[in-house]
DNA sequence: GTCAGCCTTCCCATCATGGCAAGGTCAAGG
DNA sequence: CCTTGACCTTGCCATGATGGGAAGGCTGAC
């Protein structure tokens, strides 16, 4: 299978296939005669693995970690579950984050009146230097 | 007021500072005869304004908007909530997307008896190459 | 043999932010 | 007047995961 077959049975971009070989995620792949990528069987399951697994969210730092527990039978399954749940724990941080956004916009676009008149609680907050306190780190900024 | 007062008047990190008048968020700062910028107690508002804004998560893109909207003093508040409910819909969307996640591994994680024993249900699902259908492209991948 | 459709590598861009380095400026104190 | 330390300047590099494009090589079908 060449790099565009692989992309099509593992819904990985080839291009991420060729990233994921140059950070090392991945072995690199065998080469046919015209320089061309093959990828075995295996190999799909490993880039299916990794997709499966971009899609939950984990970074290719925790799929490094995972990857090699996959490979490894006799894994304690608790080394896993610790990658998990610090993963969920993390997600549910900036989902806090990210909620408490959504609350704080809400309540000013409510007192929005939306129409022609220049009036807006919404700027009246930003240009208000709300919350100018020493934030803790984590609730700085964003990253969508 | 240089750039480090400015920073702690504003909140905002001198390096951004500079980053903002370079993509032009702001205009350029007045020089001193050393070449150090100056800024104004306008300024520092701006600052302030774009540190609350940045707080909510929103862009810089979304960010220069609101500030041309918040210098007019004939804007429709219309236009400020416009922007202000797309982003809370864009984050409610991520919200979702992550909760999603989640659930998921939450489920996974709570059926991993997280012991010595290899067997695991987060490493089985992962495998299992599930959800290998084309997803829309809003929920591949992940941004932290 | 030709041509389309693959593949290769390499470079660039994203977005907001931090870090570091080399050098200029300024103010206080000796 | 000179030193010293704290500040400022610009410039480059890195992040993380991804896409885009260019220039050129390979393959397979006609």
């Amino acid at each position: 299978m060449n790099i565009g077959q692989a992309s099509r049975a593992s819904g990985v971009s080839a291009k991420m296939i060729r990233y994921y070989e140059q950070i090392k995620l991945i072995a690199p792949a065998d080469r046919t005669g015209g320089n061309y990528r093959s990828f075995s069987d295996r190999e799909i399951n490993e880039l299916r693995f990794i997709r499966r697994a971009r899609s939950l969210g984990f970074s290719v730092e925790e799929i490094a970690h995972l990857l090699s527990l996959w490979r490894d039978r006799g894994r304690p399954s608790r080394e896993v579950k610790v990658i998990a749940d610090g993963h969920v724990r993390a997600l549910e941080a900036k989902i806090a984050e990210m909620q408490a956004m959504v609350d704080t916009l809400r309540d000013l676009s409510r007192g929005c009146a939306g129409d022609e008149r220049p009036d807006c609680p919404i700027l009246a907050d930003l240009s208000s230097g709300a919350a100018p306190r020493r934030e803790p780190a984590a609730s700085r900024g964003f990253q969508p």
